[in-house]
DNA sequence: TGTACATCAGTGAACGCGCGTTCACTGATGTAC
DNA sequence: TGTACATCAGTGAACGCGCGTTCACTGATGTAC
């Protein structure tokens, strides 16, 4: 039995080289970062412990405890990252566009790949159950600040314009969101209904909600830029 | 210390009567309905043990497994059950129409309801992990066996009379699909997302969808429907 | 420049818990004679 | 009608596990003198 502090084989996690005096913070950033990427890798909330997070950190269990107050604060201020970046993909994705119709279609497009490409984030954030909650982490409110509230104003400047028809802001939002949900959650749940089938679905999905959504003058426009390759 | 099989205050559940000889299969439904029942009051698939599942038929744990391999085999058996009761659902909903428009419309609406009125059901079916299932289930041949056939068949129905655009018909099923499944799973996950909103979008849902798919003729023909108050 | 010392980031060992599951068994049921 | 016995539905006790979390501690870091 060799007791070799690096035994050949399998690697425990090189001890991590412990933070300066002032600079505990740092640990944190690193719990933050080992924990988005386990939630990815085993792709269930579950499957994380802390455990195995501060092995992947290179730490004992106790000292995430120094960081976060118990595992659920740890797991929702992961989700409080994403929900930020997911923001600023989706702000990203429809600026410099100007056709609402067209900021429309891009935002529902980047909502989907978002979720495609961080598929356990985004079930944690849109799919899990709603009293794993730490009190006053309200999504909808979140959801306000962030990305929904671009929907809204996506949606009023479309209506001004006369491109879209004229109903309840909240509501044709909550219809959009819903309907870009379901094609990410499904597309996440179920595996079984292979990608390229996601993918002319989503084409489906963005055309029925435009028609759905669009005056007949909205509908021409977006069918001109269609045509003319501008979108 | 008293040990009255009887204890006051609390009830360990009444020990069941044990079965006659060839009546070992009675308790399997008592099983299924005591699981159905706690995965709708806890609330949590996890939530749901083996122990609590003896406790509420009223038998000790290790004679669950007479009847079901395991657990996963035990939950699975209650999905089953449920989907089966969901399809009929659908299809009661929409029997007795012949519209196809209108027949849309209505499957959309059982489908949301039963959601709603099932939710940890629903969200075991639907929103569960893709790698939590044992082998041969597959989710997506049960529901082209259950209720997506017959969302197939409208489509198929509509187009052919002319009332609905002529696009393949499994891109707008799994368009519709997951506009439904979109609000149903928002709502479930969501409930921030108060009731009456939610019932707001849906009619704001099934008239964006029948919108986005529907011809003129087949949105004229449905139009006058609804005015008439014949839907 | 050198040393004593306070700070506090991180450790090691253990706790209690509830879980799924297994095992050898018990004893009511129904049948054979 | 009465009794011995095979069947098999259900039991009681325990297993090993991994978890979140706590506790008293250690020892490198940086500062005061």
């Amino acid at each position: 039995v060799t007791t070799s502090p690096e035994p050949a084989g399998r690697s425990p996690r090189p001890r991590r080289r412990r933070a300066a005096r002032g600079q505990g913070e740092l640990l944190r950033d690193e719990i933050l970062e080992a924990t988005e990427q386990l939630l990815e890798d085993l792709g269930d909330v579950e499957a994380v412990s802390i455990r195995s997070v501060a092995d992947a950190v290179g730490v004992t269990p106790p000292s995430i405890y120094r960081h976060f107050a118990d595992k659920t604060d740890l797991v929702f201020a992961v989700c409080q990252r994403q929900f930020e970046r997911m923001a600023l993909a989706l702000r990203g994705a429809v600026a410099g566009l100007d056709d609402p119709v067209a900021r429309l279609e891009h935002l529902g497009r980047a909502y989907v790949r978002f979720g495609l490409d961080n598929p356990e984030h985004y079930r944690v954030l849109m799919m899990g159950h709603p009293d794993v909650r730490p009190p006053g982490f309200d999504v909808t409110s979140l959801l306000a600040d962030a990305a929904f509230s671009l929907l809204l104003e996506i949606l009023r400047d479309g209506m001004a314009a006369g491109l879209l028809r004229e109903i309840e802001p909240l509501d044709a939002g909550i219809a959009v969101w819903t309907a870009v949900h379901g094609l990410t959650a499904i597309a996440i749940s179920k595996p079984d209904v292979a990608l390229p089938v996601v993918d002319r679905a989503l084409e489906t999905v963005i055309d029925t909600q435009i028609r759905g959504l669009a005056t007949p003058a909205g509908l021409a426009a977006w069918e001109r830029h269609r045509a003319a390759g501008v979108v």
